[in-house]
DNA sequence: TTGAAAGCGCTACCAA
DNA sequence: TTGGTAGCGCTTTCAA
């Protein structure tokens, strides 16, 4: 079938170590000795056997990454940045989609660990650090992305949701908004940094977050965000002092705060500006465009990817490393009140 | 390190013949014997190593797909749908992303066949079928997604892009437009389909394409469809025969054809009808929601699936399969002229 | 500078 | 029903 070292060691009169040498570029070989063997690889195609050399050095130059969702562009761009910039090195990268659902996303992690992944990342939807301890007991080198988790000390590449929910809320405040809501995500870190953010973002411009005005989307994930969104602004725009600006979460969410704004009959950004988080592509196509924060989906992967690359050839485990990549702001008509 | 199968040989006074039989339901083991090893393994939680049992098999569980652009919401769903159908029957997935880039697809496919994957899946952007000889050469077996190929008997699995085309202009018929135009795609199996679809449903009904009334996006993929659409739905409404319905290639095209139509001062779908191809995601939330022809991507992922597993198992090489799905049109604003 | 021997963890084959 | 032997294709070690 396919060709071996044994065969081009034959073909030249070697043996198979010197080939392998010359394979891995092995100082000691003979420059002529060298060329003929480049030359006859080269001939018949030669393609190492990767099982045959995992075996032995117990690499398998595979990495592999766990996403909530391969359909969300967030994930999608990390993930093929990855993948390209790791392939570069000779990697190639398994990717698996958990659905957000914690017990598939184990599932897809003990099948990338019993694979012998060299480097193991994952953005996850679990609520406890249980696989990761099991991870570490595989002394599998992993990279956490995008969600954090508290209590567990592991290498980390995501962006500052601190900053992004004072980067949204600073900005509608600049806007000449004056009550300004949150409509927030469940209790995951990203969740709860953006809520830090907007929180810190008023408390620095002497305002308050109003009573009523932080009102949570139901589900978690972006599948419902559209829906949740919808239904907590409504009941924003029920308040006593309705709110003239408002931070969500997400895009989806914010799509759906859209929704009902103009659904009441009021206008963004006049009556109501809306800010979302994510920069998803068609953001700019919508009735209204919408303002969002770009949370450098591109740069968290070149980071990861950077990151995933010196984890695979440090076999000592270093210390746990935490990259926070920051925000920026993409200002649409939905929050442009002032020119 | 890793548990093997000597360590559990060893503990319970067996050889590693017989714990390997267990490992793999072989039939002629005691029951009290596979009791005893099963429990053992599981208390050690054994994890055979694929890179030892692949030397010998020849078979490594992998399966391989490239794609154009994983950042496509209808290359993203066929791919995350594949990894969930092949991860059940214990094979991983690695997932490579071109960038519309024929150098680098042929790079990754040459990287996936070095891997000795199982079977290899291409959503091509070629315009040789080189690459696909050279695949036949090393006896992989694979498939062609969404995009086929003139002269390369392969399977292939993706949508009727014919049948796309004519239940898009059917439709517009049936809303009562008589001048209706297409705005194509390059010259790839997908855009030629709709482009024939176009064409038969008009003749169909008794009624021509006008002269200048198809008009080409000129980049290929879908990255600048939105300009492309936006250009050639320029000319289309300097016409002397205006149109009063538009067909386009795909979703961003479609895009860039509203934005042309707005801007012309027109109405949609009063003056100009508009359908896609695509359905992502977001067409429900534009200032005018556009119709769409769905691809039935999902569908097309678990045929993929399907028949990649297919292909995985008989090892004698069975004949190519084609198989075209269905697809099904979802009327928006964007077309509906009557109720 | 080259190569013989050993062995990575597992499965295929055949004998007991 | 169980297991000894051989060997998959390669790298590692050490001797020539």
């Amino acid at each position: 079938m396919a060709v071996r070292l044994k065969d081009i060691a034959h073909d030249l009169g070697l043996s198979v170590v010197t080939v392998s040498k010359v394979l891995r570029d092995h100082p000691d070989i003979g420059e002529e000795t060298r060329k003929r063997v480049l030359k006859r690889m080269k001939q018949l195609n030669y393609q190492p056997n990767f099982a045959a050399r995992s075996l032995i050095t117990g690499q398998t130059w595979t990495i592999g990454i766990v996403v909530p969702d391969l359909l969300h562009p967030f994930f999608a761009q990390i993930a093929k940045v990855i993948s390209v910039q790791v392939r570069k090195k000779g990697y190639s990268l398994f990717i698996s989609s958990s659905d957000e659902d914690p017990a598939l996303e184990q599932e897809e992690i003990a099948q990338l660990l019993a694979r012998r992944v060299d480097v193991l990342l994952v953005a996850s939807s679990q609520w406890t650090v249980e696989s990761f301890h099991r991870i570490e007991e595989q002394k599998v080198p992993y990279i956490l992305l995008d969600r954090q988790f508290a209590g567990l000390e592991s290498n980390f590449v995501g962006v500052d949701d601190r900053a992004v929910g004072m980067l949204a809320t600073t900005h509608l405040i600049e806007q000449g908004c004056r009550r300004i809501a949150h409509v927030r995500g469940p209790e995951i870190s990203t969740a709860v940094g953006r809520l830090e953010g907007y929180r810190q973002a008023l408390a620095a411009a002497q305002m308050v977050s109003l009573p009523g005005h932080v009102v949570s989307i139901g589900a978690s994930g972006d599948h419902l965000g559209d829906r949740g969104g919808y239904e907590a602004t409504q009941k924003l725009l029920a308040n006593r002092s309705r709110p003239d600006g408002i931070f969500c979460f997400n895009d989806p969410s914010a799509l759906g705060a859209m929704r009902a704004i103009l659904d009441a009959g009021l206008r963004i950004p006049e009556d109501v500006a809306v800010v979302g988080c994510g920069n998803l592509s068609y953001s700019d196509f919508l009735r209204v465009p919408l303002s969002s924060v770009d949370q450098g989906s591109q740069t968290i992967g070149k980071a990861a990817a950077a990151l995933a690359l010196k984890l695979a050839h440090n076999k000592s485990p270093l210390r746990p490393k935490s990259e926070l990549v920051a925000p920026h702001l993409v200002v649409r008509a939905s929050s442009l009140r002032r020119r």
